[in-house]
DNA sequence: CTGAAAGCGCTTACAG
DNA sequence: CTGAAAGCGCTTACAG
C-alpha cells in the first residue's frame, strides 16, 4: 500500500513537470537579467569565486533559490577547458596475486566514462610486499598536478601520514578496500569485514549443522598489522557466540605464504586423526590451501574462502573451493573514481561510506558475477 | 605473469597518449577543412543523413578514418535539442507483490543520469494479473512519440504481437526479466532461468546433503503458461541427474494465490508423516510459504525462494525463509534505459544479451545488497 | 568589484 | 547537393 502511494506521487510530479516542460529552463542568462548584473558575475557567485560585491551575492543567491536553478553540466565541461587529475595509489597486479586487477579495471572503466569530461588519471603502483614501495610512491603523488586521490590503504601507518597530507594540501581522496575512519575522508569504498565474517560462519552453520571441527587460517606476512584479517575472524566468531553456538574452533596463523611452507604447516594438521571437516581462509589466498588439499588428496567437507580471483575461480570450478565470499573489487575501483568526480567536477555531495554487497559465489553462479 | 603485460602495455599506451596529449583532438572543423567541404556536410556524412553527393561522401569517410575521429558527445548533446521518448511497458506494483518497484526504481534512476541529454521516459503500467491490461496499455505506446521501448513480456503471447509492431515501426525495444528471443531485439536484460534453478539445487545439495524429500512449489495463475517457471524447475531436477544423484524431489503446481488457497494445498502435504525437509519455490512468493510455516508452526530444515521484495526479506530475517535468489531486478530497469540511450542517443552498438548475475542471499547479507 | 566578447564542438534551419 | 551563420548554456581571459 505504502508503495502504491509513492509510486502514484511520483508519477502525479512528473505529469506536473511535462506540463510545464515549454517553460525554458532557466539559465546564467535570465539569472543575470533578473539580478541586473552580467552572466560573468552570475558565474562567480555560482562558483563561490572571490570578488563579488556581498549585496550582489546575497541578490543572485536568492534569485538561483527562487528558480530553482540547476546548471546544465554538458554546457559547463564543454565551455570549461579545466582537467582534473586523479591519482590512484592502489598495489600492482602480481604474479602472486591478481586480486587488484579488479580496482584496476573498475578506475579504467570509469576513465573511459568521464574522460569527456576532462579527467585524467594518473596511476601509482606499489608492491604489496613492500612496504617502502607504498612510501615511495606516495611521495611522489604530490609531485605531479593532482585534484584529488584514490588509494588502498594497505599499510595503515604509513597511508595515515599520507591521507595527512592530502588533508593538509587540501586534496580530497577516497579510500578502497579497507578504510581509515576519518571524518575529513571524503569516503570509504569497500566491504564491512565483520558482517563478512558473520555470512562466512553462518554458511558453514547452514551447510554442517554444529557437529565437527571448523579451522580459521590466515595466511599474510603480517598478521597482525593487518585488522583486516582480524576483523573478519571476529565477525566469523561472533556468529556463534550471538547465538551460544559452541563448535569447535581452531585457528592457525600463516606468515609464510609460499606454497611448500603452507604445505608444511598444513600437514601438521590434515595428516593426522581427527582433522577439520570445514576450512574458513580469511583472504584471498585460499587458493593455496585448495592447492594443498588437491595435491594431498584430502577431501574435507567444506572450503570457504575470499574473493574473485582467477586462481579461486579455477579451484571453485573443479568443487575444491565450495564458496567464495567477495566484495565487488572492479566496482570499487569503478566508485572511487566516481565519487572523486562527482565531488570535484560535478561538485555534488558523496556519502561518506558505502558498503559493498557481500557477495556469496559458488561454482553455478560464477560464471555470471560481474565483479 | 600474463596480466602484468597487459597492464605494462596498457601504461605504456596511456604514455604514449599524454605526450601527444596537446595535439587538438581533431573535430568536425578538422575534417570539413581536409575534405574542402562545410562542417554542415561533414555533419550530414557522420548521421548518415541524405544529400550528399557519393564522392563527398567517400572521401570524408576516409579522413573519418584516418583521424580517428570520435564525435564529442558534450557538444553534440548541447547543440541537438532533438528529445528522445523511451516508453517502459512494466507491471503496476501491486499490493499482492512489489517486486516490480525494483525494476521502476531503476528505470527512474536512470532517467536521472540521462535527462539532460534530452530523455523523456513515459510509463505504461500493465496489471500482471490482467492479461487484457497489457493489450490496452501496449496499443497506447503507438500513440505518443516514441523512439524505442523497454518491456516486460509477462503474456508472451501478446508481448509477441506487440514486438512484432515494434519491429514494423522500426522502434527498437529491451525485454527485461524474461526473453522472447528475437534477432531484432536490441537485447535482453534478465537472468538465465535455467542456471539459476541449477544453483537452487546446488544449494539444496550443500546444504543438506542426499537425505530427505524435496518439494518443488509453482505458484502462479497460469503455471504452464509461464515456461519462467518451467525452467528454472528443468535447471533444478537437471543439476541432480547431471551428477546421477536421486533425491526424492516432489512438485506441487498451485494455481490459486491466495494465502487461504495455498495454506489448504500445503496442509495435505505437512500434516502427514514423511513431509519434506527442503522447499524451493521457483518464485517470488515464497513468502506466503513461509507464512503458512509460520503459522502453522512447522520447521522444515530448508526453504529457499526468489527476489529480493520486502515480504520475503521479513522472512529472511526471521530465520523462515533461508535464501533468496536474486537476479538485480533494480538493475535490470537501469541497464534496459541505458542500453536503448546508447543505441539511441550514442547510436554505440549494444550486446544483444546480458544475463544479470544470480545472487545468493541470506539473512546475514542482504542488507549490503544492491538490487 | 563588474562586464563585453570570444569560444567550447557540435546541430539546425535557411538560402542557394 | 552544399555552405554561412546563429545558437546550445556555460567559462574564460581581458579590460576597466
Amino acid at each position: 500500500m505504502r508503495l502504491r502511494t509513492l509510486l502514484d506521487q511520483y508519477i502525479q510530479t512528473r505529469m506536473k513537470k511535462n506540463n510545464h516542460q515549454k517553460s525554458i529552463h532557466s539559465g546564467v542568462k535570465e539569472i543575470a537579467k533578473m539580478a541586473n548584473v552580467s552572466i560573468a558575475t552570475v558565474d562567480r557567485v555560482l562558483h563561490n569565486r572571490a570578488g563579488v560585491a556581498p549585496s550582489t551575492k546575497r541578490r543572485i543567491h536568492r534569485i538561483i533559490k527562487e528558480l530553482d536553478y540547476k546548471p546544465n553540466i554538458i554546457a559547463s565541461r564543454l565551455a570549461s577547458r579545466k582537467v582534473f587529475h586523479f591519482a590512484v595509489l592502489i598495489p600492482a597486479v602480481s604474479d602472486e596475486t591478481d586480486f587488484w586487477q579488479g580496482p584496476l579495471n573498475g578506475v579504467i572503466r570509469a576513465e573511459k566514462t568521464i574522460k569527456e569530461y576532462g579527467v585524467k588519471i594518473d596511476f601509482y603502483f606499489f608492491d604489496i610486499s613492500n612496504r617502502n614501495s607504498f612510501v615511495e610512491q606516495s611521495h611522489k603523488v604530490f609531485n605531479n598536478n593532482v585534484d584529488g586521490v584514490l588509494l588502498a590503504p594497505s599499510f595503515i601507518n604509513e597511508a595515515k601520514i599520507f591521507t595527512e597530507e592530502c588533508r593538509k594540501n587540501k586534496v580530497p581522496y577516497v579510500l578502497i578496500d579497507s578504510n581509515i575512519p576519518h571524518e575529513e575522508n571524503l569516503c570509504y569504498i569497500g566491504p564491512h569485514l565483520f558482517r563478512s565474517g558473520l555470512l562466512g560462519a553462518q554458511l558453514v552453520n547452514l551447510m554442517l549443522g554444529e557437529e565437527g571441527e571448523i579451522l580459521i587460517v590466515n595466511i599474510a606476512h603480517e598478521v597482525d598489522d593487518h585488522n583486516y584479517l582480524l576483523e573478519i575472524e571476529q565477525g566469523f566468531r561472533s556468529y556463534f557466540s550471538y547465538r551460544d553456538l559452541h563448535p569447535d574452533i581452531h585457528k592457525i596463523d600463516l606468515r609464510q605464504t609460499d606454497y611448500a611452507s603452507i604445505a608444511k604447516s598444513l600437514d601438521k594438521i590434515f595428516r593426522t586423526k581427527d582433522t577439520p571437516i570445514a576450512v574458513f581462509v580469511t583472504n584471498s589466498r585460499v587458493n593455496i590451501v585448495a592447492r594443498y588439499f588437491e595435491e594431498a588428496k584430502i577431501e574435507i567437507e567444506l572450503l570457504i574462502g575470499f574473493d574473485f580471483i582467477n586462481k579461486n575461480i579455477e579451484y571453485l570450478k573443479k568443487g575444491i573451493i565450495d564458496v567464495l565470499i567477495c566484495h565487488k573489487s572492479e566496482e570499487q575501483g569503478y566508485k572511487g573514481i566516481m565519487a572523486l568526480y562527482q565531488h570535484l567536477v560535478l561538485e555534488e555531495t558523496v556519502e561518506n561510506i558505502h558498503f559493498m554487497p557481500i557477495d556469496i559465489i559458488t561454482s553455478e553462479n560464477c560464471e555470471f558475477y560481474s565483479n
